[in-house]
DNA sequence: TGCTGTGAAACCGTTCACAGCT
DNA sequence: AGCTGTGAACGGTTTCACAGCA
């Protein structure tokens, strides 16, 4: 039951994890669960019940021995945990196709992160709004804006040679983490959480295991 | 020089780096350059000599030694070892607003991919066409449109409740590979490569590190 | 009794350092 | 001399198995 400082270096796969496990929750509580143990988190959700265990316990006690966890509980703790307790705002740079969609996407719209603007810097794009209301200005315009209100998060999704200076522009204005969509590995910035999901690189690793697959025995994957 | 054939698993971060590299030395080949040592790949393109070799280790050997890597050479030897050699015909599921801005976008349609098609079932969009033209149509002729021409891989971005119907529906046409862009982790399904890309969870990655770096000293991050 | 929390063991991936080839 | 390919050392993560508590 008790909390405990994160250590000085939590794994990807962890918090990747953890995610997973929320989200379990998030159903169980939907559901009037009150109560449920590791191994039937790992059952219903195809997790695996110690790793859930070691996972937790890089943060704290969380559970009650010979009964499982609170589902309410532990959910909120890991939301705590997870810093999914309080709101994010986030900026979309590039209103092409992919960032208008991800502006307007609920899945960058729930859970406390919303997106408040699109920027970009086609005159004919400014001025606009995306299907969904968000309204489209000019990167020139971005300093301002993160004055105005903080900007948490800014999401890239312009073409590789701009991203460069886009992340110093996103730098300047304050913002603190950079998701980078472009296919271009955007190096870490001092001062700067970057995540860069390149889709082509999905697509790769498909290729690579249709290649593969089709000759050999199927490896577990997820 | 000598071929190797590739061990029964491969890591997917090494699938991952191995694109990273062939990224580069497209790069290099615009660039004209015929050789390149992996030290000089390192320092260019930000990555680990020696995890380079390890790497290629696993499917023969690519250098001469004294000297470093064929530019063309490797780069063909690598596109074949991933699967890139050939062209892979791709279907979109889901022509929302992430639907369509996938089908049009330069990544899915570039290097031998290629979206052929979009899919739903939403009478006012059927029979329509992307900004780029792909055609919408009626996900119930997907079985037709994949005995017309073979179909690998299918990209999901419809809603959470419907992947595994729509899952379902691509395997009984014999599709053979699964890319899920919903919020919802796809289990694996047999005779089916399947990769979750969920976009909720790269958020919630950059929230959790917002919690921890205002506080701790910054750990590396790609 | 039942399930958590956790040391210990097993496993896997990365880094090191050098033998061997050109 | 220079750089690859690779065995060996290292470090981190996952799995195991059980002590300890409700």
């Amino acid at each position: 039951m008790q909390q405990k400082e994160p250590p000085d270096s939590v794994s990807e796969a962890t918090t990747h994890r953890l995610s997973l496990l929320l989200r379990s929750l998030r159903i169980l509580e939907e559901e009037g669960v009150g109560t449920v143990s590791s191994q039937q988190l790992a059952e219903r959700f195809g997790l695996n019940a110690a790793q859930i265990r070691k996972d937790l316990a890089q943060f704290g006690e969380f559970g009650v021995r010979g009964v499982g966890y609170r589902v309410r509980e532990l959910k909120e703790r890991l939301n705590a945990v997870m810093g999914l307790d309080r709101p994010r705002t986030m900026v979309v740079l590039g209103a092409g196709h992919l960032g208008q969609a991800l502006a307007d996407s609920k899945n960058f719209n729930s859970d406390g992160f919303r997106v408040v603007a699109l920027f970009d810097n086609d005159r004919r794009k400014i001025g606009g709004r995306s299907r969904t209301g968000v309204p489209i200005r000019d990167v020139a315009e971005l300093p301002a804006a993160a004055r105005e209100q903080t900007i948490e998060i800014g999401v890239l999704a312009v073409p590789a040679e701009a991203v460069p200076s886009a992340a110093v522009v996103l730098r300047n204005a304050g913002v603190k983490a950079i998701l980078n969509f472009a296919p271009i590995t955007l190096a870490p910035v001092p001062g700067l959480e970057v995540k860069n999901v390149d889709l082509t690189l999905f697509l790769e690793n498909l290729s690579y295991r249709l290649a593969t697959s089709s000759d050999r025995p199927r490896p577990k994957r997820g």
